[in-house]
DNA sequence: CGATAATCGGACAAACTCATCTGAAATCAG
DNA sequence: CTGATTTCAGATGAGTTTGTCCGATTATCG
């Protein structure tokens, strides 16, 4: 029942939030994260492959490996995951669905959908998740 | 490669504008919609069953049958056919795919997210068919 | 009436995404 | 060194959405 991300993504987007609540460098296996976030353990091993390729993660191995954050959790914005799971498809494919639609010919509601997606993608952008990982620890928020 | 509706929901979405196109009253078959429009004929049929079930089309069988529009094109606004072929849920579901996200108790996106998905479906809710077949007309802007 | 052409509706197939399994490689503790 | 634990990577399975097929029903027209 996922919209507009994928379930990858929601799964990456949460993980790494996660990750932000940690200190600095401190490294987490997947298995905590899953328990935590009920995310399935074996999922959550491949999407965390794929971010480890895309640069964003760093792992290592054996009994006390895990992953960490490739860089500070402030230089990691919500953007930077949501393209390297899902793409960038999402910024320029037509609500409606038309094929043919771009802005030399736009479909009805074309211009209306490239405000809304621009100023949500620019929120997206300008959201680090070390703001994201304060904010939901001051709320006692506590993800699914 | 769809997003944020269904490919069911574009397709109906299409096909209603094509319909709207039309004078009020005049029978169209799935034959012709789906060859001006690229839908698979087969998959059309099933969602055109489902439209006339929720009340949106009438239908005819027979020789010169096919479907009609069941109320003036000025009076169905695209969020109708979203409502009946994609459901409510995704007026409602968290961004970020936690569980847990409600007014109450908010994500990071929660309040961004509905500020973005309450304005564009209020312009959803706002654009009727009649209006929106007019402009494609007017543009010259041919579907998929 | 009989042939044709359309929707109706249920079953089926294909493709895609989500999820699991398995064996290998690496790391660490004893 | 050996056993335990973790990531790595490819294969496989499950579930959902998309798309197809076919027989039945209904209406039109010659």
């Amino acid at each position: 029942m996922s919209i507009f991300f994928s379930r990858q993504c929601e799964y990456a987007l949460q993980s790494i939030i996660y990750l932000a609540q940690k200190k600095q460098g401190e490294m987490t296996t997947i298995k905590e994260i899953s328990s935590h976030l009920n995310i399935p353990f074996h999922f959550l091993g491949k999407i965390f492959q794929k971010l480890s390729h895309k640069g964003l993660l760093h792992s290592m191995k054996g009994v006390s490996g895990g992953f960490w954050l490739a860089k500070p959790a402030e230089e990691i914005v919500l953007m930077d995951i949501i393209i390297a799971i899902d793409g960038t498809d999402i910024m320029s494919l037509c609500v409606l669905g038309y094929a043919e639609c771009n802005s030399a010919s736009p479909c009805p509601m074309h211009n209306e959908w490239k405000t809304t997606k621009e100023n949500f993608f620019a929120s997206l952008s300008k959201k680090n998740i070390l703001d994201v990982a304060k904010e939901i620890k001051k709320d006692g928020y506590r993800a699914a």
